[in-house]
Parts: C-alpha cells; structure tokens; sequence
DNA sequence: GGATTTTACTTTGTACACGATAAATATAGA
DNA sequence: TCTATATTTATCGTGTACAAAGTAAAATCC
C-alpha cells in the first residue's frame, strides 16, 4: 500500500482498481437507463418497478407493495404520489382495517405497463441469455464473492442487517457508488 | 421466458435472475455504507471521496474537482455546499480566469480525512486483497462483461453517450437500481 | 472592436432513498 | 371499559443525482 498526501491508502492492486471502477460503470447505465425510460415512456424505473407489481398483485396495502419491490414505506408513499398524481394508481383507506390504505393500478396503468417492454431487466436478460452457461456460472460466482465481501464489512456497523434475512434487507437502495474510489 | 399476469416477461434464467439480485445488494451495501458513514464521521460518502481528492489535489476548479471524483459540476456543486458551510472547503474565484471557482480543503478537513481510514473502499481493498489471483481477475472480467452487456444497451437509447468518451461519461450516478428486478 | 459562441459554474426542478417521527387505528391486558 | 402497546401509513428532513436553464466571463469570428 502507498500514501497519497491526504494520507489515505489507495489501492495497489490493479483488479481491484478496475473492480470498482467497473462496479461504478454499472450503476451508472442502471441511472442513465432509468432516465432514458423516463424520457421514452414517462415512467422511471423505479416507478415502473411498482407499477409493474401493482399490476400483478391487484388491490394491495402500501405496506405489503413496499415488501414486495424491496423499497421502504417512504420511499414508496413518494412514487405512490407521482404516480396517483398521474392517475395510475388509486389509493383508498381499508374498510375493515382503517389504518390500512390499499393501492391499485389503473386500467390505463395496466396498458402502459404491458406496451413498455424494455424494462432494465429484460434488456439485460435478453443479452444475458446469449452467454455461455461458463460465462454465466462465473459471473454469478464473481458477484457473490463481491456481496460477501461488502456485506460482510457492513455488518458489524449496521445492526439492522441483523434483524432481516440477508435476502430481505439487501435489496434495495441505490444512490451513492461515488463513495467507490474514482480512477 | 414465460409471461407474469401484468404481460411483462421474467427470467427464466436462474443465473440472469441470481446476478441481478447480487448487483441490487451491492448498491444496497455501499448505500448502507455511506449512511453508517455519515454517523461515525459525520460525512457521507460523496463528501468524504470530494474531500479527499481535493486534500490531494490542492486547489483546483470546481470543474476538474468533479471530474476527478466522476460527479456531475451540479452534484459537486451540491457537495461544496453542504461542505463549506460546515468550513471544510473554501471557494474562491479565480483571478486569471473569473469563470472559474477555486476550491480548497481547510486544514479540519485534511485531519479529518486523515482520521476517517475507514473509507468503503479502503474496507474493501483490505478484504479483495485477501482472494487468490486467479479470483481476483476472474472477478474482474466478470463484472466488465456487465458492463459490456449494460452499456452496449444504453448506446442507442441514450445519445448522450455517444459525445463523451464512455469512460467519461458512464463513470458517476448511482440511483434506482431498483428497476431491477425483485426477487 | 463589437457580436457570437464557448466555457465554467450555479440554480432550479424532478426523482429517488433512507431514517425519524407523527398520526390514526387496532388489539391486548388490567 | 379504558389505558398501554403495537401496527400501518404518511410526513419531514437530509443527501444524493441529473438535465436544463441561467449567468457571467473568455475566446473567437467578422
């Protein structure tokens, strides 16, 4: 390891230089792409993500949405509003549980959902799908290594992982990769 | 593929399905990581990587700053805000050129920089040095076929790519990677 | 030398994302 | 029954992140 005149250690190791770089590359086309589905359709993604949901489920409870695409209720509330604001979705209060608001989707939001086919996911999943199974087996194994080791350093610090499976709670979220060293 | 209630398709491909969600709890930690940050240090972590570059690179324009850090001029802009009201950084124009801004670490910021070793990517790379050789590239050539796949899709939707360098251009930005899909 | 373009930043507006807290309601227990 | 606790959702505050618009200064063109 060397000093740099701040005083923090930067990384000799060259793969693990371009890990990084690399891992940065990707969550900014995973921002760009949203921005761009935004433009095309008028939905983000995460938006879409939701609305997607809200289309499978039918009438459900805020809460229950938010487990499901892996936001917290805040986060949710927010889009919820974009999106009712718009009139995709439709929120009335629960009558036997009044605490409850349940969400549904639409008949426009329906139709928009099923004429926007270019989700993130299904891009990816279409190039994804023309590797080799080799190349898709050490991605997987490469990506999990990298998991590992990240949610591993975050555990002690955030006792909140605790609590939920791994599964559950290291699912969403999104800003910041910046804190990832630049070049 | 096989077709969900809503009409949008899913992966069928476990392995596609499995990489999507490491990815999702990769941001998800170094999110995590930046707010664990925030409240042992009191920075979070685009403060922190702004605040380090510039105890690096001395006084610089706000322009190079935040293409070292990979950050938008509006982003940095934002940082320096909240930076120098807590008087981590001073601004000052420039006398050559009056366009510019000049920005500087304070000596608080430089000891506290000295003192935050902790750094996402400091944890990281003490951790990513500990894998085999062989992990490591096998790692990185993963993660760049990601890229490859992730990129290649944005060029035709997103003109904006094609004026800058890719390296340039697809470097910052982290939000919503929760169009990816969820479990 | 004045008009036009380019450059450098800031500002504004939109959208996440989270935690903390508040408000409303439900349920349990005394 | 009536208070104590728990659950569910909304709201607030902070911090990214970007594009687009605005401002000011420099460079270039004619």
């Amino acid at each position: 390891m060397t000093e740099t005149p701040s005083g923090a250690f930067q990384p000799d190791d060259f793969f693990c230089e371009q890990v990084l770089i690399a891992l940065r590359r990707i969550i900014r086309a995973v921002d760009l792409r949203s921005r761009t589905l935004l433009q095309q359709h008028g939905l983000t993604g995460p938006q879409l993500t939701v609305l997607k949901s809200l289309c499978d489920m039918g009438e459900v409870p805020v809460g229950e949405l938010a487990k499901q695409v892996h936001l917290s209720q805040g986060t949710v509330t927010g889009i919820l509003d974009r999106l009712s604001r718009r009139e995709f979705v439709v929120r009335r209060r629960c009558d036997v549980d009044k605490r409850r608001m349940l969400v549904i989707a639409t008949p426009q939001a329906a139709a928009i959902v099923r004429d926007a086919p270019s989700l993130l996911q299904e891009q990816f999943v279409h190039e994804f799908a023309k590797l080799a199974d080799w190349e898709k087996s050490q991605t997987l194994s490469s990506l999990q290594r990298i998991v590992a080791i990240m949610e591993a350093e975050g555990i002690g610090a955030t006792p909140m992982l605790a609590t939920g499976a791994i599964d559950e709670s290291a699912e969403n979220a999104a800003d910041r990769l910046n804190e990832l060293p630049p070049a």
